[in-house]
RNA sequence: GGUCCCAUAGACUAACGGUUAGGUCACCAGCCUUUCACGCUGGCAGUAGGGGUUCGAAUCCCCUUGGGAUCACCA
């Protein structure tokens, strides 16, 4: 059998980094075994609808590099991919149910339920009483069939029976078993003629020959509902795999509040999104356990939900960041060239050409954990020094460095070839004349040069820069007696 | 509260029923050094508790405790 797996999120704002995760599992899957993925809109509450979610929700997913087969913009053998495009299949699936006597009318208002539900029964407890409100089964049906005609509002709800056992296996936790006793009489078809998630998430799954369904941990407490329907339909069942959740610092499932959920922003924050895919991938799995960095095949190639953990796993921002570093350091500058380039242009005004940021990029990357970092650190890269550290002054600059350094001046002028071995076998010399080590005087150097006391190696910084650049730096640094602090 | 799920260090995780319980982040120390990083070396720290089963349990079973999810005409 293909395999056949879908993300079906509702568009109720930005793509979330547990939806992705769930995507990522998913699109992993599906690879991993040659099978389709497909991307289904859930968007059949009206109430929750949200402008532009869609695009929003397609431009994460290809940012992070998660394709499907199938979905809203790709078209396929089973559309359409968007929920509220299908409502005459499932009003035709609900009605089949009805017919069959395994789901009926009920034409009550929220303020019945409501006030049903505060008084529970000693048959139905808190669930929907079927028996005591206003439905098929207490009218009859020539008064259903009346109100029916008369155009009032109904709902289709699901005949839950008693005292049966429904159990399905899950891939990642085994058998889970509940009593159709703790099944509510679940609403399929809302008033507004949309289905709830219930209703069109096991109509579009057959229809759409899903054969997993890989899905958050969330779904597990309903999955019963999805397997009585499919058994009501007479369908086959997909497999099940519920992922287990994203948490907070707290333990609680991952939500804002405690920080950034949309992919989006971190994406804009600067992570590199392979770093990114490699995190996630590792919340709930790790495929071998003796590494933590991998490529996106390895992950394919490795990827298996029998492994993946049961228990939900801390979102740690720390560890992303490492992650991030590692990727930072081996990434090809061509990766990063346009975002260096726009952030460097928005913060000095100018454009600067791609070689020399290649060259600023390889100086500070180990430094840093964002690409845009480098723009701040290493200010000094990309404009005139604005700020000189005053206690590493203080603490370098000795009485005669001065001295020592219009003659240093000199021997830069005389540099034919103003690069990192030749400054360094230079200005190791020049101490050594002085009867001094290179540590003595390469701290004046780098306050002049950067006016900090941190930074990459001297003489690599001085190669990109340039001579000319240096030498106006240091003479400007001893022509305002800067050093007089 | 009902139902369901879960439980290896602060965090992410590895471990055919047989390992001195392994790796990574964070943290601490040292090394490297031209500052800061990177890197390297070492260290701190874990099977929630209690019962079983077994020659042998992190691993299987039960109970307790703890955590989480879910109980809508939301998904």
């Amino acid at each position: 059998m293909e395999v056949r797996v879908r993300f079906a999120p509702s568009p109720t704002g930005f793509l979330h980094v547990g939806g992705l995760r769930t995507a990522l599992y998913n699109y992993l899957f599906a690879r991993k075994h040659n099978g389709k993925m497909i991307l289904r809109i859930e968007d059949t509450d009206r109430t929750r609808l949200v402008e532009n979610a869609i695009d929003n929700l397609i431009n994460s997913l290809k940012w992070a590099g998660i394709e499907y087969n199938e979905g809203p913009d790709k078209a396929g053998e089973y559309g359409p991919y968007i929920q509220s495009e299908r409502l005459d299949i499932y009003k035709k699936y609900a009605l089949e149910l009805v017919e069959k006597g395994l789901a009926y009318y009920a034409f009550d208002t929220s303020d019945e339920i409501e006030e049903m539900r505060k008084n529970s029964s000693e048959t139905f407890g808190t669930k929907y009483n079927r028996e005591a409100m206003r439905n098929q089964l207490t009218l009859g049906e020539d008064e259903t069939k009346k109100i029916l005609a008369s155009g009032h509002d109904f709902v289709i709800r699901l005949m839950v029976p008693f005292d049966h056992e429904v159990s399905f296996n899950d891939i990642i936790r085994g058998e889970v078993k509940v009593s159709t006793n703790d099944i509510d009489d679940q609403v399929l078809l809302k008033s507004d003629g949309f289905p709830t998630y219930h209703l069109a998430n096991v109509v579009d799954d057959h229809l759409m020959k899903i054969s997993h369904v890989i899905r958050g941990e969330e779904w597990l407490p309903s999955t019963p509902k999805h397997v009585l329907l499919y058994n009501y339909f007479g369908w086959e069942i997909p497999k099940f795999a519920h992922l287990p959740l994203l948490l907070n610092k707290d333990k609680s499932k991952l939500s804002k509040r405690q920080g950034s959920v949309a992919v989006e922003d971190f994406r804009e924050k600067g992570y590199l999104k392979d770093a990114f895919i490699n995190f996630i991938a590792l919340l709930g799995w790790n495929p071998t356990g003796d590494r933590e960095i991998y490529s996106l095949d390895e992950l394919i190639e490795y990827f298996n939900l029998e492994k993946v953990n049961k228990g939900g796993a801390v979102f740690d921002v720390q560890k992303l960041d490492w992650v991030n570093q590692q990727y930072l350091k081996s990434v090809n500058f061509n990766e990063v060239a346009k975002e260096i380039s726009l952030v460097s242009k928005e913060k000095f005004g100018k454009l600067y050409d791609s070689e020399f940021l290649n060259k600023v990029f390889n100086l500070f990357k180990e430094r840093v954990t964002f690409v845009s970092e480098i723009t701040s650190i290493a200010d000094y890269m990309f404009s005139d020094i604005n700020e000189f550290d005053k206690d590493y002054i203080q603490k370098k600059w000795l009485p005669g460095t001065e001295e020592i350094v219009i003659e240093l001046i000199k021997v830069y002028e005389n540099c034919n070839n103003f690069e990192h071995d030749e400054l360094s076998s230079k200005t190791k010399e020049f101490a050594l004349g002085l009867g001094k080590k290179l540590g003595d005087i390469i701290h004046p150097i780098r306050i002049m040069i950067t006016g900090k006391s941190t930074g990459a190696g001297m003489f690599e910084t001085m190669e990109v820069l340039g001579k000319t650049e240096c030498l106006k730096r240091m003479s400007y640094f001893i022509q305002n007696k800067i050093y007089d602090v």
